[in-house]
DNA sequence: AAGTACCGCAACCGCCCCACG
DNA sequence: CCGTGGGGCGGTTGCGGTACT
């Protein structure tokens, strides 16, 4: 049996929310906040709304300081950097870019940035001259396997390019139980975990072995996968891998000295405070094969292809990534 | 000008986690 | 310890606008 629904759907509307219902909505919570319950806040403010419709709007809308519109390079290359190491972590991914919302970012990524990825200029309507083309290309782009002439050839992204991948070494079935799990929850709960944890994914986001970087004492660090570093890999989902990495790097304020991180598959992610992300990009090639991006893409969630509207990244087994990042821990 | 196809985005849906009684 | 309700999140849908034939 489903549960009871979060309120009585028969008299709640439904649907674009009129000028009236907003400043209704904007006047109540800054006059008396939210009051921490979503569900009571419609019927005190006087709208015949649900409270997590009521809750979406005003967190993707009304609130202050909310950034509509088009997304710098820079903001593009968080995104980009982000979904590589975490995924579709939405929420997380949006608490680096101030201003905007985990809906906008997922919009942007779904209907623009992916195809910027993916080498289709979202500006291009080809929708009548080369509608079988294009379908051809995404299908090209997504199911590799059908397709051997894209091997080996590169292009040019539109956007700064993601650093090389390379392909993980195997993951051991037993290598999560070696896991202290108790320890994720922990990393990923609360602000003061929460930020740590992104400024320095989003700051160092290393993929493939033997990449070498600097930090700004000047020391010279040599990353590669099981060597310099301890990692871990805390489970494999739906074809999303999630590794952790063992580090001495601690935070202020932070107790722990394990930092748990999410790589997607085909790369991963090193925590280390004083490297910045402008220094990581430029060092990232100008160019990188889009076998790669197919492989981060494709290894991070695995694909649906939803008929000819966008094309969309899911996880095909239903009980993919998103279930097992749940299961780990969450942001607020 | 009308019809069609596509795109972008706001909003909804349903699942999961966690706090609380 | 267990059940329940609320909050949060990612995925999906639907509609209005726009480009194109």
């Amino acid at each position: 049996m489903g549960r009871a629904p979060c309120c009585d759907k028969a008299n709640v509307k439904k649907g674009p929310w009129s000028p009236e219902e907003d400043s209704k909505l904007k006047e109540f919570i800054e006059k008396y906040g939210t009051g921490g319950n979503w569900i009571a806040l419609p019927h005190k403010a006087g709208l015949k709304r649900c409270g997590k419709s009521c809750r979406l709007r005003w967190l993707n809308y009304l609130r202050p300081n909310i950034k509509h519109g088009e997304f710098s390079d820079d903001e593009d290359r968080i995104i980009c950097s982000l979904f590589a190491s975490i995924g579709s972590r939405w929420s997380i991914i949006a608490a680096q870019l101030p201003g905007r919302t985990d809906n906008d970012i997922k919009n942007y990524w779904n209907t623009k940035l992916k195809k910027k990825l993916l080498g289709i200029a979202p500006s291009q309507r080809t929708p009548h001259q080369q509608p079988q083309q294009q379908k051809q290309l995404q299908q090209q782009l997504l199911f590799p396997s059908s397709s051997s002439s894209s091997h080996g050839s590169y292009y040019t992204s539109p956007i700064p390019p993601l650093p090389v991948l390379e392909s993980l070494p195997p993951i051991s079935q037993n290598a999560l139980g070696t896991v202290p799990t108790t320890t994720f929850p922990t990393l990923l709960q609360g602000p003061p975990y929460q930020y740590q944890m992104m400024k320095e994914s989003a700051h160092m986001i290393m993929f493939g072995s033997e990449q070498s970087c600097s930090s700004s004492d000047g020391s010279s660090t040599q990353i590669s996968y099981g060597k310099e570093m301890d990692y871990n890999y805390i489970g494999r989902s739906g074809g999303a891998e999630q590794m952790g990495f063992e580090s001495d790097l601690c935070a202020a304020g932070i107790e722990e000295t394990h930092r748990w991180l999410l790589g997607g598959g085909g790369g991963g992610a090193q925590v280390e405070r004083d490297y910045g992300l402008s220094r990581l990009w430029e060092e990232a090639p100008l160019e990188y094969n889009y076998e790669e991006i197919k492989q981060l893409l494709g290894s991070l969630n695995g694909y649906t292809n939803n008929g000819d509207r966008n094309l969309s990244l899911g996880d095909p087994t239903g009980s993919g990534v998103r279930g097992s990042f749940k299961s780990q821990g969450r942001v607020m």
